[in-house]
DNA sequence: AAAACTACCTGAGTGC
DNA sequence: TGCACTCAGGTAGTTT
């Protein structure tokens, strides 16, 4: 599942084929995203690509008449392939550059998309409201703090809350509040501010640690090259339930959290 | 304002 | 082998 280390894995592993090309071709076998394709992204044809970037879990394509948003929902991938490689099931989308490659769009969740956000990207309706990034200067311990504050929600919901911090999904929310030793069901507004600078250092780590990996695969998630992330092999609790705590052998549990599965040590975790 | 919940989608896995 | 069913999850949007 795409979150914030694959994403930037994405971004990075693209970056160098796209950037100074010009579109030779774009091709869309199948609309149906979670919005449909945007009409304008037809006559990308003929535009240079000047740059890609990354916001949240949004990949920027940046061309010279504006930018793309991309996003890989929860089963997307973005490949770099050869333009006569064999269309798999769900490749959906494909851009024919002018160095001879093609980046292949691949989703069978169909969860992602592909929109169009003009000259001003950072003020498109899904990017102006989202909070900071969580490897970035403004991510901080009061900033963090502050947000808990007389919130009653559980700690983990609310670093999954992209209007908190953008980019810690189930994975890495799980795994940093274990590192943090903070039971996800903690009352946000009840954890005192050292455990607070605790966390948001231990959300940073995992994060940067699991871009130094190539992100987590799971089941979808392939790199630009069609390779692995190799986090997976760091989880400490996540997909762990029944098994033994790494730090105190106690039995790893799992409980369902704003509808999503969730993992935890009882022990390590209060 | 905040919290809780829904919808979107397909492949993998399970039980009969 | 096949059918019916559940589960997984990012996140915008709706309801309470």
């Amino acid at each position: 599942m795409p979150e914030l280390p694959e994403v930037e894995t994405t971004c990075r592993g693209i970056r160098p084929y796209l950037n100074r090309t010009i579109v030779t071709d774009w091709i869309v076998r199948d609309p149906r995203l979670r919005w449909p394709v945007a009409k304008e992204l037809d006559f990308l044809p003929t535009q240079s690509i000047l740059d890609v970037q990354r916001r949240a879990k949004y990949i920027l394509i940046h061309f010279n008449s504006g930018t793309a948003l991309v996003h890989l929902g929860m089963s997307g991938s973005l490949r770099i392939t050869d333009p006569d490689t064999q269309w798999k099931k769900h490749d959906h989308i494909a851009l024919t550059l002018s160095n001879g490659r093609q980046l292949r769009y691949h989703d069978p969740r169909r969860f992602g998309c592909w929109l169009w956000a003009g000259k001003q990207p950072l003020e498109h309706p899904l990017l102006h409201s989202l909070g900071p990034e969580p490897i970035g200067e403004d991510f901080t311990t009061d900033y963090l703090y502050q947000r808990c504050r007389q919130r009653k929600t559980p700690i983990k919901t609310l670093i999954m809350d992209a209007s908190t911090v953008v980019g810690v999904g189930n994975i890495y929310a799980s795994e940093s509040l274990f590192l943090a030793r903070i039971h996800p069901q903690r009352e946000a507004g009840s954890i005192s501010r050292q455990r607070i600078d605790k966390l948001k250092n231990t959300i940073q780590q995992v994060l940067e640690y699991s871009i130094t990996q190539g992100g987590t695969t799971l089941r979808d998630f392939v790199r630009e090259d069609g390779s692995p992330g190799y986090f997976k092999q760091q989880l400490r609790v996540y997909g762990r339930e029944n098994e033994p705590c790494l730090r105190c052998e106690s039995s790893i549990q799992r409980i369902i959290l704003g509808q999503r599965s969730t993992f935890f040590c009882p022990r390590c975790q209060s």
